[in-house]
DNA sequence: CGAATTAGATTACGAGCATCATCTAAAGTA
DNA sequence: TACTTTAGATGATGCTCGTAATCTAATTCG
């Protein structure tokens, strides 16, 4: 095929990040091909390079997507800009409760894609080979999410490290009775007022 | 070249699994190659399938290898076996306490290849390809390891979460003043007696 | 010692990978 | 309308992957 509008390119590119975002929490960076993407787009993989300059770069745009669409999810502000935070909304003790219970639940242990980015790109981003475009991207979004548990600026790093590991474990423990019981573990101590 | 005698073969097959579990750590399982495995080694890719069935197998036994030695350097029991556990060292409490120090130290923060299986492998394993053999021995590592964070028969799921998460996301942070904030974090709350 | 066995090297395979040059037709633009 | 631009499709490149058949030399065993 040939031209496409520019709104309609731009759309297209959009739903490639989306697209990768997904999948890379789904199946890994490094188990996730361009072709792959490209098709679960609905697009042939030789466009990928107007796009985009690597795969690289499509890693450090879909780090930085999943975390604004969490965000923009669990109500907080971006993870940068200190603007003067959302619509009222139930008070912030009662919002943390409800944002853990959730974080901690079956449903999102077994919905990774559209999970957490912090657990879903943790063990990826460790290893990440490309500049440090991805890292920074994740340094920012992680502590962004810290300062949404804690409600203030100083990140509440404690709790994070405690849900973020509880989840890797009870999904790479999925299908035993162990899973459930490190989530369940993981509630009882970050639920009791 | 030709053969080799039977205890030369069977060193050089331990060589090849060790080799594994160090480098599945270090770049992860999707991230290494069967020849990267045996060049690291000192062999060839291609005898390789005298020793195992597939890439699968080898995964499988790297797991379980890591889980291994961890539980002998730490000097707790075997995962599996409840003999009743090693010589007279210092008590319980102190045990632990000097195991959390190292677990969240910048050193082992730095270090996956020989560190923390459970936490080096976790992302990995959450979407294994192969059979439940690495599922299996993974899940069986990581209720051992929680048991001898307790002390006793109850495995300590939320402190070992605490760790494995604030571990992970150190090093995915690393190199950033956040990455040292987090085993910080960490640190204070699981030494406070 | 001689024959059977086999660990490891060599080589090859088919598939999938990231990347890119080229072609195309439609969208912009004047 | 006619010219220029470009998004996306097509196809090819060179590489790496897991797996396996074949070869060969030394070990093992009768």
């Amino acid at each position: 095929m040939g031209r496409v509008s520019q709104a309609q390119a731009a759309q297209n590119r959009e739903r490639i990040v989306d697209t990768a975002a997904r999948l890379f929490r789904e199946r890994g960076m490094a188990g996730v091909s361009v072709a792959d993407v490209m098709a679960e787009a609905g697009l042939t993989h030789g466009g990928f390079y107007k796009h985009f300059a690597s795969k690289d770069a499509l890693v450090a745009e879909a780090v930085t997507l999943a975390f604004a669409q969490q965000a923009a999810r669990v109500g907080g502000a971006g993870p940068t800009d200190g603007s003067p935070s959302a619509p009222a909304r139930e008070s912030a003790a009662t919002g943390r409760q409800a944002l853990v219970g959730a974080y901690l639940s079956a449903a999102h242990r077994d919905d990774p894609g559209n999970g957490c980015p912090t657990a879903g790109f943790g063990g990826d981003v460790a290893r990440a080979t490309g500049g440090d475009g991805t890292r920074a991207a994740y340094a920012n979004g992680v502590e962004g999410f810290a300062r949404l548990l804690s409600g203030d600026d100083d990140p509440d790093l404690l709790t994070l490290s405690t849900m973020v590991g509880a989840l890797i474990l009870s999904r790479a423990t999925a299908g035993t009775d162990l899973s459930d019981r490190i989530l369940a573990a993981a509630r009882t101590a970050l639920l009791d007022s």
